[in-house]
DNA sequence: AAGGCGGGGTT
DNA sequence: AACCCAGCCTT
């Protein structure tokens, strides 16, 4: 469908007056979000890092807490990774804050502390693609850049009634086009805004508000009664389930055992009780979990009695987690990336979630 | 172009 | 259970 559909829907379409129903709209009815307060490029970069593929509701609390604990670029910069993962503990897609931070870094010592303005050089900075660079520049800096996320796909998408896979690239882009032609010059940061705050309140994914829409007169989708039908967006693939067997391994001193996970990968840099994948057979996985740290540690264990059962879902796996308790049985020398620790010291490690579920669970045993 | 990368809220 | 969320990176 494609060029020719776009080109046709924009020919009947009033930019100016559509510009001003939406942001006479957004000015009036824009939530009151910690990030729209004191709008400087680092607050503003921040928030959009954090609300990559994340609900505003989830991001504030941990927008807050970073900011008054890392209030500028430079104390970001200055900071200690691990710290800034705690920071993060819990929201997920952890390379963001470690990619946010080395961004900052760059910016502190390659640009004297000052965030460019220009699309080309932000968004060869790590962890700023096109969204990202266009919602910074339009917001921080009142660029007349386009911002097309997932909000801005679904408006667009029932607003000129394309039917094409938001899914793919080559939409991503259309759109990004169309939204370059129909946006306000004069006010980007109030255009691009309002679209996304339209999606998050009013044209969501399921059962629109049409009704109340300040641009309902300006959709094809309304006008033909597509809303329920648009956007396309093909299907994502089922997550694989794993089973996995977790020891936790006190010492004599009742301190636990934990390992810090690969600089690269899944949860990346965060901590760990040991673990490994394992068959789903009581007797077996003790068996094979024990062999496991052995090999892999070369320390020996007792494996001993069922903890507890986890189980964990990301987007693209399943964890399924059978966790022991076991008893060390030679001596260890602490090594990097993996030391036995107190109560008190685990509580400053950053974890996954799953493992904060583990974790929960032998504080609150030791407190009983 | 497709898959890895987290976690939680909604329907 | 499926879908979605102010996406980006690697292969």
């Amino acid at each position: 469908m494609a060029q020719e559909h776009y080109a046709n829907a924009l020919t009947s379409f009033d930019h100016v007056s559509f510009q001003e129903d939406l942001i006479t709209w957004f000015l009036a009815e824009q939530r009151d979000l910690p990030w729209r307060k004191d709008q400087t490029p680092y607050k503003v970069w921040l928030s959009e890092i954090m609300l990559q593929q994340t609900r505003v509701d989830t991001v504030i609390p941990y927008f807050n807490r970073f900011v008054s604990s890392f209030p500028t670029l430079e104390a970001l910069a200055q900071a200690d990774e691990q710290d800034v993962l705690k920071h993060w503990e819990g929201l997920g897609y952890y390379s963001r804050a470690r990619n946010f931070q080395s961004a900052v870094r760059e910016i502190v010592s390659t640009y004297g502390g000052n965030v460019p303005a220009d699309k080309k050089s932000f968004q060869a900075l790590k962890g700023v693609g096109p969204y990202t660079a266009g919602a910074v520049l339009s917001i921080a800096f009142n660029k007349a850049e386009p911002a097309v996320d997932g909000n801005v796909l679904r408006v667009f998408s029932r607003l000129f009634a394309i039917a094409d896979d938001i899914a793919e690239e080559k939409t991503r882009k259309a759109f990004e086009a169309v939204v370059a032609t129909v946006m306000d010059k004069e006010r980007p940061s109030e255009f691009n805004q309002g679209v996304m705050e339209l999606g998050a309140i009013v044209c969501t994914p399921k059962k629109p508000t049409c009704l109340i829409c300040p641009v309902r007169a300006h959709c094809q989708a309304y006008a033909t009664g597509q809303e329920d039908v648009l956007p396309v967006k093909k299907k994502k693939k089922k997550a694989k389930e794993k089973h996995m067997t977790a020891l936790v391994i006190t010492d004599e001193n009742g301190d636990w055992l934990i390992h810090k996970r690969p600089s690269q990968g899944l949860l990346a840099n965060l901590w760990e009780f040991p673990n490994c994948e394992t068959v789903n057979r009581a007797q077996l996985q003790k068996d094979q979990a024990m062999h496991w740290v052995e090999e892999e540690y070369h320390i020996h264990v007792e494996v001993n009695e069922h903890l507890l059962s986890v189980k964990h879902a990301f987007s693209h796996l399943v964890w399924n987690i059978d966790v022991f308790h076991a008893s060390l049985q030679t001596p260890f020398e602490g090594r990097e990336g993996l030391q036995f620790v107190s109560e008190e010291e685990i509580l400053q490690y950053p974890f996954s979630v799953s493992h904060q579920k583990i974790l929960h669970h032998i504080i609150e045993g030791e407190r009983a």
